[in-house]
DNA sequence: CCGGAGGCCTGATGGC
DNA sequence: TGCCATCAGGCCTCCG
């Protein structure tokens, strides 16, 4: 599932692959939902507009278009952005068609992925907290974020999965920075100490960078797991410290991993190190 | 304002 | 081996 990293790599590909500078000729999709509810309108809109350049937001792939303009892009579960001589394939939902002769094919098995045009990012911009990987992301800001200090009894795990919030953390990075932190998911987010903060903090940095770094998580081998655009998969899925490795030995102290739900998430962790009740 | 549940979807998974 | 039923999960909408 791509998260804040899998975006950042896709969009890197994309933009090594010489799309920016591309004229979209046309567009097509299998279902009116996937481009906003009305293909007509969607292709008009897009139709003769230049891609000046890709930008990130949280988990969105914006495409910037002359004149003013933008696509947003949203993978959700199982979408997968890439170029392609024909929109004419398996599970791809929707594409955009360039003065290149290729296709920017979205596509997605569950059908869940969305790619929009809209007139600015005003409402995106809206709807979206702290950019984790932005100089100004800083611990206090976090530590407002996440409401520590309220009496909100809401878990971590939630919190950092709330993209009003922070923006581009899902459910494998949330897992790793807890444990990358030794906070239990469980624990209350407004009950965090500064120290817990500071922790949370550094990691939410590390397990993201080292995301990028590692091009994205590709676990498993079906058609429903994250790939570049060129076809290749990521490889931090051999840095995963806990995400779906329930029942297999924690890498910091040997014991095994446990999987509970949080936030109606399953939700991986080590009760040795991420233990619930904090001893002052 | 907040949190929980339902809905969107279908490949992957597990039980028999 | 094959056939079901259930699960997974980001995000939006609705409801209490």
């Amino acid at each position: 599932m791509p998260e804040l990293p899998e975006v950042h790599t896709i969009i890197a590909s994309l933009e090594k692959a010489g799309l920016p500078g591309s004229r979209i000729v046309s567009a097509w999709s299998e279902r009116p939902n996937t481009v906003g509810g009305d293909l007509e309108a969607f292709r008009e809109r897009v139709s003769g507009r230049q891609i000046a350049g890709l930008r990130r937001r949280g988990k969105y792939i914006i495409l910037e278009l002359l004149p003013e303009r933008v696509v947003i892009i949203h993978l959700r579960m199982s979408g997968r952005l890439f170029l392609a001589d024909t929109p004419n394939e398996a599970y791809v939902r929707a594409a955009l068609q360039l003065d290149s002769d290729q296709w920017l094919c979205l596509y997605d098995p569950r059908r869940f992925a969305r790619m929009e045009c809209h007139d600015d990012l005003d409402d995106l911009f809206g709807r979206l907290g702290l950019e984790p990987l932005d100089d100004g992301f800083s611990e206090n800001l976090l530590a407002i974020a996440i409401g520590v200090g309220t009496n909100s009894p809401t878990p971590i795990k939630a919190r950092l999965l709330d993209q009003r919030r922070i923006a581009g953390i899902g459910n494998i990075y949330a897992d790793e920075a807890l444990f990358d932190s030794g906070i239990h998911p469980s624990f209350p987010a407004s009950k965090l100490n500064p120290d817990q903060v500071q922790k949370l903090h550094a990691a939410i940095r590390t397990v993201l960078q080292r995301g990028i770094n590692n091009l994205g998580t590709s676990l498993g081998h079906g058609k429903t797991n994250f790939s570049l655009p060129d076809g290749s998969r990521g490889g931090n899925q051999e840095d995963v410290r806990v995400f779906q490795r329930t029942g297999l030995p924690c890498v910091r102290c040997g014991r095994p991993i446990q999987r509970i739900v949080v936030a109606q998430r399953g939700t991986h962790f080590c009760p040795d190190c991420q233990p619930l009740l904090e001893s002052e």
